[in-house]
DNA sequence: CGGTATCCGAACCGATACTG
DNA sequence: CAGTATCGGTTCGGATACCG
Protein backbone atom coordinates (compact mmCIF):
# COMPACT_ATOMS: atom_id res chain seq x y z
CA UNK A 1 0.00 0.00 0.00
CA UNK A 2 1.37 3.37 0.86
CA UNK A 3 0.53 5.95 -1.57
CA UNK A 4 -1.85 4.27 -4.08
CA UNK A 5 -4.06 3.49 -0.91
CA UNK A 6 -7.52 5.77 -1.12
CA UNK A 7 -7.55 8.06 1.90
CA UNK A 8 -10.73 7.33 4.44
CA UNK A 9 -11.38 11.12 5.03
CA UNK A 10 -11.25 11.44 1.27
CA UNK A 11 -14.20 9.95 0.18
CA UNK A 12 -16.56 10.89 3.26
CA UNK A 13 -15.40 15.21 2.61
CA UNK A 14 -15.99 14.87 -0.97
CA UNK A 15 -19.39 13.05 -0.03
CA UNK A 16 -20.35 16.14 2.27
CA UNK A 17 -19.30 18.07 -0.19
CA UNK A 18 -21.58 16.86 -3.26
CA UNK A 19 -24.16 17.24 -0.96
CA UNK A 20 -24.12 20.57 0.79
CA UNK A 21 -21.10 22.18 -0.89
CA UNK A 22 -22.68 24.03 -3.45
CA UNK A 23 -23.25 27.82 -3.52
CA UNK A 24 -26.75 27.68 -2.92
CA UNK A 25 -27.32 25.29 -0.49
CA UNK A 26 -24.79 26.61 1.64
CA UNK A 27 -26.37 30.43 1.26
CA UNK A 28 -29.84 29.11 1.93
CA UNK A 29 -28.43 27.36 5.28
CA UNK A 30 -26.54 30.43 6.39
CA UNK A 31 -29.69 32.45 6.01
CA UNK A 32 -32.08 30.15 7.43
CA UNK A 33 -29.57 29.90 10.39
CA UNK A 34 -29.56 34.45 10.20
CA UNK A 35 -33.67 34.37 10.44
CA UNK A 36 -34.82 30.99 11.81
CA UNK A 37 -37.85 30.96 9.19
CA UNK A 38 -38.00 32.22 5.70
CA UNK A 39 -40.86 31.61 3.42
CA UNK A 40 -40.01 30.75 -0.45
CA UNK A 41 -39.88 33.95 -1.90
CA UNK A 42 -38.08 35.73 0.86
CA UNK A 43 -35.39 33.56 0.63
CA UNK A 44 -35.22 34.07 -3.16
CA UNK A 45 -35.21 37.66 -2.67
CA UNK A 46 -32.85 37.41 0.18
CA UNK A 47 -30.41 35.75 -1.95
CA UNK A 48 -30.67 36.94 -5.75
CA UNK A 49 -31.42 33.23 -6.76
CA UNK A 50 -33.69 32.12 -9.62
CA UNK A 51 -37.21 30.70 -8.56
CA UNK A 52 -36.14 27.56 -10.53
CA UNK A 53 -32.00 27.08 -8.57
CA UNK A 54 -34.01 28.08 -5.23
CA UNK A 55 -36.64 25.34 -6.04
CA UNK A 56 -33.98 22.59 -6.87
CA UNK A 57 -32.34 23.49 -3.65
CA UNK A 58 -34.41 23.60 -1.45
CA UNK A 59 -36.03 19.97 -2.21
CA UNK A 60 -32.44 18.71 -2.01
CA UNK A 61 -32.05 20.45 1.33
CA UNK A 62 -35.23 18.64 2.27
CA UNK A 63 -34.75 15.31 1.21
CA UNK A 64 -31.12 15.10 2.56
CA UNK A 65 -33.06 16.18 6.13
CA UNK A 66 -31.53 19.52 6.69
CA UNK A 67 -34.19 21.62 6.25
CA UNK A 68 -37.57 21.51 7.08
CA UNK A 69 -40.47 22.30 4.70
CA UNK A 70 -44.12 23.28 6.06
CA UNK A 71 -46.78 24.23 3.79
CA UNK A 72 -50.03 26.30 5.08
CA UNK A 73 -53.23 25.39 2.82
CA UNK A 74 -54.16 28.89 2.62
CA UNK A 75 -54.80 30.72 -0.78
CA UNK A 76 -52.71 32.04 -1.94
CA UNK A 77 -50.40 28.89 -0.37
CA UNK A 78 -47.72 29.60 2.36
CA UNK A 79 -44.83 27.88 2.91
CA UNK A 80 -42.03 28.20 5.37
CA UNK A 81 -38.24 27.12 5.50
CA UNK A 82 -35.83 26.34 8.83
CA UNK A 83 -33.47 24.48 9.52
CA UNK A 84 -33.70 21.22 11.08
CA UNK A 85 -31.57 19.97 14.39
CA UNK A 86 -29.12 18.53 11.72
CA UNK A 87 -29.18 21.63 9.69
CA UNK A 88 -28.27 23.95 12.81
CA UNK A 89 -25.57 21.08 13.45
CA UNK A 90 -23.66 22.06 10.17
CA UNK A 91 -23.67 25.46 11.28
CA UNK A 92 -20.46 25.22 13.05
CA UNK A 93 -18.38 23.51 10.48
CA UNK A 94 -19.68 26.64 8.22
CA UNK A 95 -18.71 28.85 10.77
CA UNK A 96 -15.32 27.52 11.13
CA UNK A 97 -15.03 28.02 7.35
CA UNK A 98 -16.40 31.21 7.25
CA UNK A 99 -13.89 32.10 9.75
CA UNK A 100 -10.90 31.16 7.74
CA UNK A 101 -12.47 32.99 4.81
CA UNK A 102 -12.34 36.01 6.52
CA UNK A 103 -9.12 35.86 7.51
CA UNK A 104 -6.96 34.66 4.48
CA UNK A 105 -9.19 35.78 1.44
CA UNK A 106 -6.90 38.56 1.51
CA UNK A 107 -3.73 36.43 1.75
CA UNK A 108 -5.11 34.47 -1.58
CA UNK A 109 -6.39 37.58 -3.94
CA UNK A 110 -2.50 38.76 -3.51
CA UNK A 111 -1.18 35.26 -4.18
CA UNK A 112 -3.27 35.50 -7.48
CA UNK A 113 -2.12 38.84 -8.24
CA UNK A 114 1.05 37.57 -7.73
CA UNK A 115 0.95 34.95 -9.46
CA UNK A 116 -0.87 36.54 -12.37
CA UNK A 117 1.89 38.74 -12.50
CA UNK A 118 4.63 36.55 -12.79
CA UNK A 119 2.93 34.98 -16.08
CA UNK A 120 2.04 37.73 -17.84
CA UNK A 121 5.76 38.84 -17.18
CA UNK A 122 6.96 35.19 -18.56
CA UNK A 123 4.66 35.31 -21.60
CA UNK A 124 6.06 38.54 -22.43
CA UNK A 125 2.81 40.17 -22.35
CA UNK B 1 -33.02 46.65 5.30
CA UNK B 2 -34.08 43.46 7.23
CA UNK B 3 -34.13 39.77 5.01
CA UNK B 4 -33.47 41.51 2.03
CA UNK B 5 -29.93 43.06 3.38
CA UNK B 6 -27.42 40.87 1.97
CA UNK B 7 -25.33 38.63 5.36
CA UNK B 8 -21.85 39.49 4.69
CA UNK B 9 -20.60 36.35 5.73
CA UNK B 10 -22.62 34.72 3.09
CA UNK B 11 -20.18 36.27 -0.03
CA UNK B 12 -17.72 35.48 2.18
CA UNK B 13 -18.47 31.95 2.14
CA UNK B 14 -19.46 31.69 -1.09
CA UNK B 15 -16.37 33.02 -2.02
CA UNK B 16 -14.12 30.47 -0.25
CA UNK B 17 -16.31 27.73 -1.62
CA UNK B 18 -15.81 29.01 -5.41
CA UNK B 19 -11.98 28.94 -4.64
CA UNK B 20 -11.21 25.93 -2.79
CA UNK B 21 -14.54 24.17 -2.50
CA UNK B 22 -14.76 21.98 -5.03
CA UNK B 23 -14.33 18.15 -4.97
CA UNK B 24 -10.73 17.20 -6.59
CA UNK B 25 -9.21 21.04 -4.53
CA UNK B 26 -10.25 19.36 -1.02
CA UNK B 27 -8.67 15.92 -2.05
CA UNK B 28 -5.89 17.10 -3.30
CA UNK B 29 -5.35 19.06 -0.21
CA UNK B 30 -5.74 16.63 1.99
CA UNK B 31 -3.32 13.88 -0.15
CA UNK B 32 -0.80 16.30 0.78
CA UNK B 33 -1.61 17.22 4.03
CA UNK B 34 -1.13 13.44 4.29
CA UNK B 35 1.91 12.53 2.41
CA UNK B 36 3.55 16.08 2.51
CA UNK B 37 5.29 16.20 -1.23
CA UNK B 38 3.23 14.16 -4.29
CA UNK B 39 4.80 14.14 -7.68
CA UNK B 40 2.13 14.59 -10.60
CA UNK B 41 1.26 11.03 -11.03
CA UNK B 42 1.64 10.02 -7.73
CA UNK B 43 -1.20 12.73 -6.76
CA UNK B 44 -3.08 11.35 -9.97
CA UNK B 45 -3.23 7.48 -9.27
CA UNK B 46 -4.06 8.32 -5.37
CA UNK B 47 -6.88 10.02 -6.47
CA UNK B 48 -7.86 8.69 -9.87
CA UNK B 49 -8.16 11.77 -11.11
CA UNK B 50 -7.50 12.56 -14.81
CA UNK B 51 -4.49 14.56 -15.98
CA UNK B 52 -6.78 17.01 -17.23
CA UNK B 53 -8.52 17.96 -13.68
CA UNK B 54 -5.07 17.78 -11.71
CA UNK B 55 -3.46 19.60 -13.68
CA UNK B 56 -6.32 22.45 -13.61
CA UNK B 57 -6.76 21.58 -9.84
CA UNK B 58 -3.17 22.26 -9.06
CA UNK B 59 -2.55 25.38 -11.33
CA UNK B 60 -6.01 26.74 -9.04
CA UNK B 61 -4.44 25.85 -6.36
CA UNK B 62 -0.79 27.36 -6.85
CA UNK B 63 -2.28 30.44 -7.98
CA UNK B 64 -4.47 30.71 -4.63
CA UNK B 65 -1.37 30.41 -2.69
CA UNK B 66 -2.59 27.37 -1.04
CA UNK B 67 0.31 24.87 -2.84
CA UNK B 68 3.92 24.82 -3.47
CA UNK B 69 5.17 23.44 -7.29
CA UNK B 70 8.70 22.88 -7.77
CA UNK B 71 10.25 21.56 -10.91
CA UNK B 72 13.12 20.16 -11.58
CA UNK B 73 14.87 20.38 -14.69
CA UNK B 74 15.94 16.77 -15.34
CA UNK B 75 14.72 14.39 -17.75
CA UNK B 76 12.25 12.67 -17.59
CA UNK B 77 10.69 15.82 -15.92
CA UNK B 78 9.75 15.85 -11.73
CA UNK B 79 7.90 17.93 -10.60
CA UNK B 80 6.44 18.42 -6.66
CA UNK B 81 4.02 19.30 -4.93
CA UNK B 82 2.91 20.28 -1.50
CA UNK B 83 1.15 22.94 1.17
CA UNK B 84 2.12 26.64 1.57
CA UNK B 85 1.39 27.57 4.88
CA UNK B 86 -1.82 28.73 3.73
CA UNK B 87 -2.65 25.33 2.57
CA UNK B 88 -1.62 23.70 6.10
CA UNK B 89 -4.10 26.42 7.58
CA UNK B 90 -6.95 25.26 5.78
CA UNK B 91 -6.87 21.39 7.00
CA UNK B 92 -8.54 22.77 10.50
CA UNK B 93 -11.70 23.84 8.58
CA UNK B 94 -11.36 21.00 6.47
CA UNK B 95 -11.51 18.64 9.57
CA UNK B 96 -14.19 20.05 10.89
CA UNK B 97 -16.38 19.35 8.31
CA UNK B 98 -15.19 16.05 7.79
CA UNK B 99 -15.78 15.31 11.06
CA UNK B 100 -19.54 16.28 10.70
CA UNK B 101 -19.55 14.26 8.11
CA UNK B 102 -18.25 11.20 9.39
CA UNK B 103 -20.81 12.09 12.23
CA UNK B 104 -23.75 12.73 10.03
CA UNK B 105 -23.30 10.98 6.76
CA UNK B 106 -25.65 8.14 8.23
CA UNK B 107 -28.43 10.77 8.99
CA UNK B 108 -28.49 12.52 5.71
CA UNK B 109 -28.58 9.02 3.79
CA UNK B 110 -31.63 7.34 6.27
CA UNK B 111 -33.30 11.18 5.75
CA UNK B 112 -33.05 10.46 1.88
CA UNK B 113 -34.52 7.27 2.14
CA UNK B 114 -37.28 8.55 4.20
CA UNK B 115 -38.18 10.86 1.27
CA UNK B 116 -37.86 8.99 -1.43
CA UNK B 117 -40.35 6.45 0.26
CA UNK B 118 -42.25 9.08 1.23
CA UNK B 119 -42.72 10.32 -2.57
CA UNK B 120 -42.97 6.98 -3.73
CA UNK B 121 -45.92 6.59 -1.92
CA UNK B 122 -47.47 9.99 -2.95
CA UNK B 123 -46.68 9.42 -6.45
CA UNK B 124 -48.18 5.62 -6.48
CA UNK B 125 -45.37 4.00 -7.77
C1' DC C 1 -47.51 32.75 -3.63
C1' DG C 2 -44.96 28.84 -4.60
C1' DG C 3 -43.92 26.26 -7.48
C1' DT C 4 -43.13 23.17 -12.41
C1' DA C 5 -41.76 22.75 -17.49
C1' DT C 6 -39.05 24.13 -21.29
C1' DC C 7 -35.28 26.19 -23.63
C1' DC C 8 -30.55 27.51 -24.12
C1' DG C 9 -25.90 29.06 -23.43
C1' DA C 10 -21.98 28.26 -20.28
C1' DA C 11 -19.21 25.55 -17.42
C1' DC C 12 -17.64 20.99 -15.88
C1' DC C 13 -15.33 16.84 -16.57
C1' DG C 14 -13.53 12.51 -18.45
C1' DA C 15 -11.34 10.18 -22.51
C1' DT C 16 -8.15 10.43 -25.94
C1' DA C 17 -4.30 11.97 -28.54
C1' DC C 18 -0.23 14.60 -28.76
C1' DT C 19 4.32 17.13 -26.96
C1' DG C 20 8.83 18.40 -24.68
C1' DC D 1 7.03 12.23 -16.52
C1' DA D 2 4.24 16.13 -16.70
C1' DG D 3 1.73 18.28 -18.92
C1' DT D 4 -1.54 20.74 -23.25
C1' DA D 5 -5.30 20.45 -26.97
C1' DT D 6 -9.43 18.88 -28.55
C1' DC D 7 -13.91 16.60 -28.41
C1' DG D 8 -18.38 15.13 -26.58
C1' DG D 9 -21.60 14.21 -22.84
C1' DT D 10 -23.46 15.97 -18.58
C1' DT D 11 -24.71 19.37 -15.33
C1' DC D 12 -25.40 24.30 -13.95
C1' DG D 13 -28.12 28.04 -13.92
C1' DG D 14 -30.81 31.98 -15.59
C1' DA D 15 -35.03 33.50 -18.42
C1' DT D 16 -39.46 32.77 -19.60
C1' DA D 17 -43.98 30.89 -19.55
C1' DC D 18 -47.46 28.53 -17.28
C1' DC D 19 -50.32 26.29 -13.16
C1' DG D 20 -52.97 25.53 -8.62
Amino acid sequence: MGITAQCTDCKRIHDVLSRVGDKWSVLVIISLSQYGTLRFNELKRHLGISQRMLSRTLRELERDGLVNRTQYPTIPPKVEYSLTPLGHSFKEPLRELGLWAVENLPKIDKAREAFDEMNEVKEGV
